[in-house]
DNA sequence: TTGTCAAGAATGATCGATCATTTCCTAAAA
DNA sequence: TTTTAGGAAATGATCGATCATTCTTGACAA
């Protein structure tokens, strides 16, 4: 078997990997809703393959928090809440802070300048989609992502830079959604140099209440969302 | 289908479940040594199932991270090592600080009580096993885990309770590893109970420090056993 | 109308056969 | 002796049929 290309430029070496990914990025991006059922058949249908993969991926997902498992119930994307949003908030908070701090203690040089550069790099990456088209700009969230996960990469715990990376995910995903339900995105362009400014001024209580903030705003926003859409 | 046996006292609805409960404590109880291959055929005659639900298993393990999965390469016991073991006490340490000083901070009457009565038991409980086998004492496990768990209980989030559980399960693998290579457990008794003291006396620093003292030591009692496995 | 219950349909879970890939073993060549 | 090629064996991955459970539907009774 060669490399398998269910969706444009995804490979890899079993359908599971390949299937996980997909329905991995279709709950991220939104288009797997929450509360959705998750029918085996359906997607194995959808994916043309079998049901031991989809099980798979589905078991995967469950584990990683972004489906729901309950057996003999099946599977379901995972619901999301207020609280749920919130919890999460608290957790990216905490850990960000956390890491940053370890970095701005442990980082060397290399640490500035990755920071500096996904900085940049993400300052010349536009927000919306070359193309003109409404979805989310891939591109614009890998470089969003790698700023923030530089910013802790240091810290000297991967289980740390691991856990906010699981964080981010999980958050992106509420933005996703905000962004579909039609959330307007205050542009926090300079938000992401000041942070970086402090982490390299080493001012680790500036970062830490500069990337707080950052979250909980981003936060409030996508609260709304959900508060308006629930009720 | 009734209820599944396929150890004592476990019973689940579907086979996968139960296979995954069982194989997940073999890890932890150290009979699946670290980097034991887990073979889908073994399995599934030692489990008397067929091989999806051993499959399903092994992915739910692999994402928890107490299995690896490489693909088509199928799956292995997770390896221990002393870096890992480091960033995994680590990470203990900083997640129950903020656990406990949370809860400090938040938890009502309830709390103290079921930091009390967790405890107690705790000292009730004998750490080795009524039967004189030398496994472990599997109720002196469960109160273990329950007063570390109870110290955390009122930091209001459930991310970062269910976090401290994951990384109590992580560590404890360590120390049945530690267990079986014949380590003499210098007993804690009055490490908890001085933690205990010192939660209910709202005293947060005092809390945050034993419990790190607490965590650090039994982390370097693993490492020597560990490192003079490994010499 | 509302509640109950028994088919029947839909869905979830499991099974073992089969296909694909990796690993192991052996013999010939360097 | 070491290396390498090739094929057999072992193992991993996938498939679709089948079994088990849950959900749906609609007739009937209260």
């Amino acid at each position: 078997m060669q490399g398998l290309h269910l969706i444009e430029g995804t490979e890899t070496k079993t359908r599971a990997s390949a299937v996980y990914l997909d329905i991995r990025r279709a709950i991220l991006e939104g288009s797997l809703v929450p509360g959705a059922k998750l029918n085996v058949r359906d997607l194995s249908a959808r994916f043309q393959t079998g049901l031991s993969p989809v099980r798979e991926s589905l078991n995967r997902l469950a584990m990683e928090g972004l489906a729901s498992h309950e057996d003999n119930r099946g599977f379901v994307v995972s619901p999301v809440s207020v609280p749920e949003l919130q919890d999460l908030t608290q957790a990216r908070c905490w850990m960000n802070e956390l890491g940053v701090r370890r970095s701005i203690e442990l980082g060397d040089s290399a640490w500035e300048e990755a920071v500096l550069v996904t900085c940049h790099r993400l300052s010349r990456t536009p927000r919306s989609r070359a193309d003109g088209l409404p979805g989310p700009n891939v591109d614009w969230e890998q470089a969003h992502k790698a700023f923030h996960q530089a910013l802790v990469s240091a810290c000297g715990s991967n289980w740390l830079i691991e856990t906010c990376s699981q964080l981010y995910d999980s958050a992106d995903r509420y933005r996703s959604l905000a962004r579909l339900a039609g959330a307007a995105r205050h542009d926090p362009l300079d938000e992401h140099s000041e942070i970086m400014t402090a982490a390299l001024d080493r001012d680790a209580d500036r970062s830490a209440r500069l990337l707080t903030e950052h979250f909980q705003r981003t936060a409030e926003l996508v609260q709304t969302v959900i508060r308006t859409q629930e009720g």
